[in-house]
DNA sequence: TTACAAATAGTCAATTTGACCATAAATTAT
DNA sequence: ATAATTTATGGTCAAATTGACTATTTGTAA
């Protein structure tokens, strides 16, 4: 009989769920997991576990992100707590969700991972989820609805080096409306947090766009002398 | 022998600490209370304390800001949950910090409680706390810098009805800046969410200023129709 | 070589901002 | 009473920004 190493290792009080955004094809994606075993086996569920003694909630955050999809390295961020008194069956479990963006480079997390057990949903075709994953899921959006307007992580979402048209479409997905294209273009490199690169669209049938790509640098200098992000 | 009770209704793995500001005499103020007993007996800290097994979180604070202070009906809303593995000696616990704004309405918050174990210090005199209660304090400041800025949360500071003034003050406190008086009227009242009100100031030395307050109703319809709050 | 598609550039009136100056209304000092 | 003082409130004006467009460029595809 195996030993019990659970309760000995990991808090059961308190788990980590990942809120995992991707953004391809023009259409805001969020991750989701098949559960294998527990409670909800076999149905979509938000990628999480419990946090280990000896970790700090980012560093468990961390650890099953790239556990659950192979990827790191990316955007991660607390977003908040959910502890309502029965959201979870049976015993009472406070969750702490984070927030993750992942960009196009990053996009084939199935590779060398169990493909079948780790999907992009897109958000308009989300599922319902077990728990109050629903909940998270929406409080999350909003969340990034509001963040992508004050602070510049949008770019967490592309590759690193990407077109203002991309960067258009994303906002338009993530906001749910429409931009006006020259008018957006003109404010977004008036701040001088892009640099354009030495390098063109290809294989494209019109005239190639330019690559640009955010400076973290020149975001953290402008900040420090006064400036606000602000789309 | 008195039962032992604690064990049984609370979570011990997880606490709440409440982050509670508030503003008169043109400062920012921080409320802490002298601890009574544990590990940091008599020392200045954030409230705080348990969860029980049958409230959610927002409860427990609600609870908790009421038992420890004697406000209710004020702003609160979750920071953040603060987790370094280290940061509560013996034993590990997560903390949510909860992030409060009182009114001078409510600021005689030491009538009918202990006034000497509750104090208000200003926010650049908080001493040196346990835990990891200054971290979250820095956490907090900054959130509410940003947030300030972004959602029209500032009045939940100053008493129902108040002056331009008084505003200016409070954003002055908050963003560490000055601000030209003229101009800072002039977008705020355009904004159409201060309504005023037949009544002026009494008892000053020098012309009058009216009374505003803050209509949430009116916030609520322009936010529907598009408008976002930004100062 | 022309049609097209999208990138990029430019126009222009209306609005907003930032830096001010001016006046109004109240009290206190003379 | 009148003047001085203090803060509230009202205005001005050039500069910068926005929103709604039109125009031009640069690349494939017919």
């Amino acid at each position: 009989m195996p030993a019990r190493r659970f309760s000995k290792d990991i808090i059961e009080t308190v788990s980590i769920d990942c809120l995992i955004f991707g953004f391809r094809n023009s259409e805001l994606d969020i991750l989701l997991i098949k559960h294998g075993e527990g409670i909800s086996k076999g149905r979509w569920a938000l990628p999480g576990g419990w946090i280990r003694f000896n970790e700090s909630i980012d560093d468990a955050a961390t650890r099953l992100l790239t556990s659950l999809t192979g990827v790191s390295n990316v955007f991660l961020e607390q977003l908040r707590a959910f502890a309502e008194v029965d959201r979870y069956p049976g015993k009472r479990v406070i969750t702490i969700a984070y927030f993750a963006l992942i960009n196009a480079d990053n996009y084939s997390l199935s590779a060398g991972f169990t493909a079948s057990d780790a999907r992009w949903f897109k958000l308009h075709e989300i599922p319902r989820l077990p728990y109050d994953h629903n909940k998270i899921l929406k409080t999350g959006f909003q969340y990034l609805q509001h963040k992508v307007r004050h602070e510049p992580i949008g770019f967490n979402l592309l590759p690193k080096k990407f077109t203002l048209h991309q960067i258009l479409k994303l906002y338009e997905a993530i906001l749910e409306t429409e931009l006006d294209k020259p008018n957006f273009r003109r404010k977004l490199l008036k701040m001088n947090l892009l640099v354009p690169c030495d390098e063109k669209q290809r294989d494209v049938s019109h005239r190639a766009a330019n690559f640009y790509r955010f400076d973290k640098k020149i975001y953290k200098q402008l900040k420090e002398s006064g400036f606000t992000f602000q789309l």
